[in-house]
This record gives C-alpha cells, sequence and structure tokens, in this order.
DNA sequence: ACGCTACTTGACCGATCGGTCAGATCCTGC
DNA sequence: GCAGGATCTGACCGATCGGTCAAGTAGCGT
C-alpha cells in the first residue's frame, strides 16, 4: 500500500515484471519459463522485461536474492547463536521466512541443485549446505540429520509444490498454517526441547 | 552385471536411453532436459532416441511408468486396507518405494505440479491427491495433514535434490537410511501409533 | 518549444528445441 | 549370398529460446 498514489510508473514495471517472473519461477519452473511467458503475463514485452533487467538470470536474482539474505542472516544468527533455545529460535525465523517468501524458496530450495550453475542459486545452496553441517556438527546422529532434511524440504514442499495436491479449502489461512508449522516442524528440527506447546514466552 | 552375456542390443538401448534420461530428469528436470542431451550421454544420436521412443514425452512416461504404478498399488492397499497398523504398512511400503525410485519419485512429486499437462504426470498427481485425501478423510486434524505432506514432500527431497546439500559421506548406505526413514516417517506419517522404536536396531 | 532521459517496442540474430525423413548399416533367416 | 526387418544416423524442418539494436514515444526541466 504506496502512499504516494503514483509510484512514478518507473518502479512499477521492475516490481510487476519481478512479482510475475518469481511466480512462473516458482510454479513451472526457471527452464521452463520463457521471458516471452513472464512479458505476456505481466502486459509488457520480450524486450521491456530485457530493459529492465539485463538478463533472465539477473531477473532471477532481482526477484529471489532478498529472500535468500534473509535466509543468510537467519543462518547466521542460528550459527552464532548458543543456548537451548536457539534450535526453538530457528524454527521459528525459518517457518516465518517461509510463509513470507514460498516462491522465492522453492526456487532456491527446491530447484536449486539443478541451477547451481547461476551464482545466485550457488549461494543459496552454499547456505543451506552450511545449515545443514551446522545442523549435523551440533548432533551426530543421522536420524536428526534426516529429520532436518525432511523438515526444510518438506515444509517447502508443502507451502508451493503440495499445494496442488490439496483442495483450495483443506490448506487453511497462513495464520493456522504459521502455528501448525511451528509445531511440526519443531518436531523435526529441535526435537530435544520439548516447548510445551508454546505459548509464546 | 547380466547373466545372459549379450542381451540381444536390442532392449539395452532402450533400457540405457530410459535410465539416463531418468537421471537427467530427476537432477536437471524435465523441461530443462533435452533430447540432445539424453542422446549424447548415453552414447546415441538424438535421431535414436526418438526411434525407440516416440518423443520426449513417451520416453518420460516409459521412464516413470512403472514406479507410478507401484505407488498406486501401494495406495489402494492403503485405502482398501483396516486395521491399526494400517498406516505403519503404508510408511514401509512408501519408504521402500522411494529408495527404490528416488528418481522417478522426484520427477512426479517435485516436478510434478509444474508438468500436469502431461498425462502420465497428470494420473500420478491424481494419485497423490487420493492418498492426501484418504489421510485428510481419516483425521481431520490439520497438524495430521501437514506432517503428511512435509513427510512425503520432505522424504522426496530429502533422497533427491537434497543429496546435494549434504557431503558424499554424510548420508549413509541405503540400509541406513531405510531404517532412518522408517523412524522419522513412521513420526510423521503414522503419529498415532509408536512402534516402540521397533526391535532390530 | 526544446532537448534529454526513461521507457517501450518490433524486427532481427544465432542457437537450440522437439520432431520428421530418407538413407546407411547391421543382423538374421533362408 | 541375398532379402528384409531392426537399428542407427545426419540432414533438415518450423518453432521458440535468450538476447541485441535502432527506432520510436512519453514525460519533465528549462
Amino acid at each position: 500500500m504506496p502512499i504516494d498514489a503514483q509510484p512514478t510508473t518507473r518502479v512499477r514495471a521492475a516490481d510487476e515484471l519481478k512479482q510475475v517472473a518469481l511466480e512462473q519461477f516458482a510454479t513451472v519452473g526457471f527452464a521452463a519459463t520463457s521471458l516471452q511467458h513472464i512479458a505476456d503475463h505481466a502486459g509488457y514485452s520480450k524486450s521491456s522485461v530485457l530493459y529492465h533487467f539485463t538478463s533472465k538470470e539477473a531477473l532471477l536474482e532481482a526477484a529471489i536474492e532478498p529472500a535468500i539474505s534473509e535466509f543468510e542472516a537467519v543462518l547466521d544468527d542460528f550459527i552464532a547463536g548458543r543456548g537451548s533455545g536457539r534450535r526453538r529460535r530457528l524454527v521459528a525465523r525459518v517457518v516465518d521466512l517461509l510463509l513470507d517468501n514460498r516462491q522465492a524458496v522453492h526456487v532456491f530450495l527446491i530447484q536449486g541443485p539443478s541451477l547451481a550453475e547461476l551464482p545466485i542459486i550457488a549461494r543459496a545452496n552454499d547456505a543451506v549446505r552450511r545449515l545443514a553441517d551446522a545442523i549435523g556438527e551440533e548432533r551426530e546422529s543421522v536420524v536428526d540429520q534426516v529429520r532436518f532434511g525432511i523438515g526444510l524440504g518438506g515444509a517447502a514442499f508443502l507451502l508451493t509444490a503440495g499445494r496442488s495436491f490439496s483442495d483450495a479449502d483443506a490448506l487453511p489461512a497462513d495464520d493456522e498454517l504459521r502455528e501448525v508449522l511451528h509445531v511440526v516442524l519443531g518436531e523435526l528440527l529441535a526435537p530435544g526441547d520439548r516447548p510445551h506447546q508454546t505459548t509464546t514466552d
């Protein structure tokens, strides 16, 4: 909701294109999404897309970079942090990040391995790997690592690809989804400390 | 290592192509995998690929149909079956199916929504949806449905895309992985009945 | 009115896509 | 040795890919 009634049109085009592109990348896949497709869907010409973004890869980067930066921030905080509530805090922030950036997360987590050649994706993959390592070092149990992988990948799957598998009414509003994800991801990513059903605190 | 020294060559080409194609489809994605790529990787020409399979789509179908049929069998057995051990049996069979058909599962589960236009994928998506509905009817709890989605999608993610996020030594042999998946998926898909950590171990 | 800049676009480029087709080559039965 | 089907391949097709470029058009400061 911009206070400025006319956002100078200039920024709007780029933002529109970013959003449309991200939507297509997440649902159809980066490789399968053509610039023409994005342009048509956004009401521009392909040339306009390439005017605002120097390449398809640059468009991808512009679309998902913020989410990656935020993910890196969450990761750095987790690595630097200590204490027993560490994993719980990680879970909370990961859930928020997933809900706020489903499409971007789908791109760099689900499609990540197949797009590793792109620098921005490589950066995201590296962050994911560092998180996996951090979890792995903390507890050597294989079960724990599998829980972590299933939790992270499964949540990303559920919020993006998995949505098409359930009726529209099955998956409820984001509010309830957030709570539910807290519970389930809490079981998976922080199996040690049971938070007695939260109540915030 | 086939006992038959010369498997008549005829079948071999098609099988080789199927395997190479499935590998590429799972790692790079169906849309991003070209017939030329598959042909080069398998040591044939693109024309040869199209001789054995009438189209790229037909090649995909030949590569993943067996896994889909098996998945449908597991599903039908679960829907028809009753009793408390029903979910545990589902978990066991799903784990085996995942381990034996990682690549195919990755294609029709992870890439499924973006390939829904292909009949064979539509069939697989329908099966997944039926399974989700069956789980949903049994227990209306949203948490349960989320556990199911995360378990299924997360396991598929872990066994395919997620592998590239961990060092080669991190994820162990299939035997141990099978046990671990039994435990974790058991927690997620059959949260009701706790099998007391199963004997074995 | 002017020029400058931001923006948009169609025409066009080489490369590659999935797919067709007409031969080569090879293998087997006779 | 030869006919015939199975297999394999290069040449080729129209369509589409990501990307370039020059010619516009719109809006703003002067």
